[in-house]
DNA sequence: ATCCTCCCCTAC
DNA sequence: TAAGGTAGGGGAGGAT
């Protein structure tokens, strides 16, 4: 539907923009992408990942930092009163980014990947979320959900410039800032005035300053604060007042909401009966100690019941530095995986010197891909790891360390130790813990490490997993075709339909989903993708529109959907056509469903 | 109990 | 050309 609205020049003009501000990247192009046909591989891959850029990001921060007094203690409460913490994020950071400036681009659906072919998408604007588009798609499915993306390369050194305005903003508000990532922090408002107003003017600041937009979300604690943020969103304030407002505001979310919820735990928690907070809070302790462990229990269910514990550390020190790389990792010999270890053991011990620290725990971890999934990947051509089992072997060192020597030497042995044929390699990692500052007069330490050749043995490798096809688990994403499997929600739950509607309203700009979204169907009908499918003649409306719809149940963990449209939409400035054919798709959705 | 190793999971 | 890094929390299971 919205695909009407974009016209063919704006169109043409974005994508020449794009091509354009990807010709300037001569970093991405050439032809030697593995370990084995690029001697620079390693700083290559470093200098073109977008997840390395954002990895190490903190350790850049520290310059900032170093910038800025540091904080007093933070403000003792009057009894009586509670904190007020404000979460700033950047809205699509890397998106806004590309938008910014470049006029042609507004308005657009945008995505941020490494290539307009099927990268992985590192950010999606709104205008193309509004299309079910979403961080960390990849580029093929982006593109069938919304065929006229405009996809823009990785600017990392804007992104730097901008998130430095963006915190230098934040810290004239004041010192108490916890930096989380390159577009986001925390900061504590307690001693300020009105939170709301001070947050109203940040934004504006940012907004001005940037030509990027932030949202922020207010609370009492972390937790809340960053679950008002995800309310606020896109370009919003929002402030909860109290523990019980979010407790209640919590109740009906899923438990995804939660940080520390992925899509593992949310699994598990499922598979229990659980999906929302309010389920969280409610379950027996017990049940979810069984099913969580002790620790991520109690934090849940503290979370879940709007309670955050967390300590205020807004400079915390480094527990370990490594490097790691599981892109384009193929060997032929042991020499050449003994070659690419010495480079990330190398490449670790000038981290490490670099920031002054020393270490003595040296950890190995090791891609291997599965018996049955050593073609190269995916798809043909492809340089990603597939599926792998993950191997990881430490050792404890006689004596901190951060010579790139002896690190080196040590990784070789480990690898050595290991014995995993080196064709079966996809990905290696070093990193180093336990550490100590080399500044420090302590144990001279790093010296050359001649001193041991400490028999630090290292057990081999297990026998590989067996891959099959049939079997690739439903979060993997690397393998195209099926879709994983709709896990049917256990119950069905009130409140999904005025959630669903505020949500599509919000995120559409004005699209409104059916006056009948009913969830109260028994699971007996396939989902919802199917019905509205080929199968039932309906290609004219399995169109992003439907997809959109789809996603949004699926979001909201329905178990089944049915859509109808109201008649206004034919007023609302859709396109008529597409209108009419959705409502006659609605109308055999419905039957079918009815009987 | 606490520590250790080898994972697993999560957030950006 | 699908550029899948970095760091932290913590669980399972065994050793101390
Ligand atoms: N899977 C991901 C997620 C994020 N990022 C990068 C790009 C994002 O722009 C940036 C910030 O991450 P956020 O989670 O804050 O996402 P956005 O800022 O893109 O969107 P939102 O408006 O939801 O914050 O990190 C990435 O490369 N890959
Ligand atoms: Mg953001
Ligand atoms: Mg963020």
């Amino acid at each position: 539907m919205a695909e009407a609205t974009f016209s063919a020049s704006r169109l043409a003009a974005a994508r020449r923009v794009a091509t354009e501000a990807r010709r300037g990247m001569p970093q991405l192009q050439g032809p030697h992408r593995t370990s084995r046909e690029n001697d620079n591989f390693m700083s290559e891959f470093m200098g073109a990942s977008r997840l390395h850029y954002i990895g190490s990001w903190k350790d850049r921060y520290q310059r900032i930092l170093e910038t800025m007094p540091p904080p007093p203690p933070l403000v003792q409460l009057a009894p009586g009163r509670t904190r007020v913490i404000a979460h700033i994020d950047m809205d699509c950071f890397f998106a806004s980014v590309a938008v910014a400036g470049r006029p042609e681009l507004e308005g657009l659906p945008v995505a941020v990947a490494w290539s307009d072919g099927n990268a992985e998408i590192a950010s999606a604007n709104y205008a193309a979320r509004a299309f079910g588009v979403r961080n960390g798609m990849w580029g093929s499915q982006a593109k069938e959900l919304c065929p006229s993306l405009i996809t823009m390369p990785y600017e990392f050194e804007r992104y730097e410039e901008i998130a430095e305005v963006m915190y230098r903003a934040v810290f004239a508000v004041t010192p108490h800032v916890m930096g989380v990532s390159v577009d986001e922090c925390y900061a504590d408002l307690s001693a300020l005035g009105s939170p709301e107003a001070t947050a109203a003017t940040l934004r504006e600041t940012i907004r001005t300053q940037t030509g990027c937009v932030a949202s922020i979300g207010i609370g009492p604690n972390r937790l809340l604060a960053r679950v008002a943020t995800k309310r606020a969103k896109p370009d919003g304030l929002h402030a909860l007042h109290s523990v019980a407002e979010g407790r209640t505001l919590l109740t009906d979310e899923s438990v995804r909401e939660l940080p520390g919820v992925g899509y593992h735990i949310a699994q598990k928690l499922e598979a229990i009966g659980v999906r929302t907070c309010g389920e969280l809070r409610a379950a027996d302790a017990g049940r979810i100690r069984d099913a969580l462990g002790p620790k991520v229990s109690a934090t849940l269910r503290g979370y879940a019941d709007a309670t955050d514990n967390r300590q205020w550390e807004a400079r915390p020190t480094r527990k370990s530095i490594g490097a790691q790389s599981s892109w384009g990792v193929r060997f032929a010999t042991a020499e050449e995986a003994e070659s690419f270890g010495r480079q990330l053991g190398e490449e670790v011990g000038s981290r490490l010197a670099a920031h002054g620290y020393r270490g003595k725990h040296l950890t190995l971890k090791l891609w291997r891909a599965m018996e049955g999934a050593e073609s190269t990947g995916p798809r043909k051509g492809s340089m990603g790891h597939g599926m792998c089992d993950h191997i990881s072997r430490s050792i404890t060192l006689p004596s901190a360390t951060n010579d790139k020597a002896l690190i080196a030497r040590e990784v070789t042995k480990m690898l050595r130790e290991v014995s995993i044929e080196p064709s079966k390699l996809r990905g290696m990692g070093v990193s180093v813990g336990t550490l100590s500052s080399a500044a420090a007069g302590s144990g001279a330490g790093g010296g050359s490490g001649s001193s041991r050749a400490l028999p630090a043995r290292v057990a081999a490798a297990p026998p590989a997993t067996k891959f099959s096809p049939e079997k690739v688990p439903a979060w993997y994403k690397g393998v195209s075709g099926k879709a994983p499997a709709e896990a049917p929600a256990s119950k069905p739950r009130s409140g999904d339909l005025g959630q669903m509607m505020a949500r599509m309203t919000k995120e559409t700009g004005g699209i409104r989903p059916s006056k009948r979204v009913r969830t109260d169907e028994p699971q007996t009908a396939e989902p919802p993708t199917r019905r509205l499918g080929k199968a039932n003649g309906c290609e004219e409306v399995a169109d992003e529109g439907a997809q959109m719809l789809i996603q949004f149940g699926r979001d909201l963990g329905l178990s089944s959907l049915m859509f109808a449209a109201h008649d206004s939409d034919l007023t609302s400035g859709l396109d008529p056509e597409r209108v009419t054919a959705w409502l006659g798709a609605c109308d055999r959705v419905e039957q079918q469903c009815q009987k």
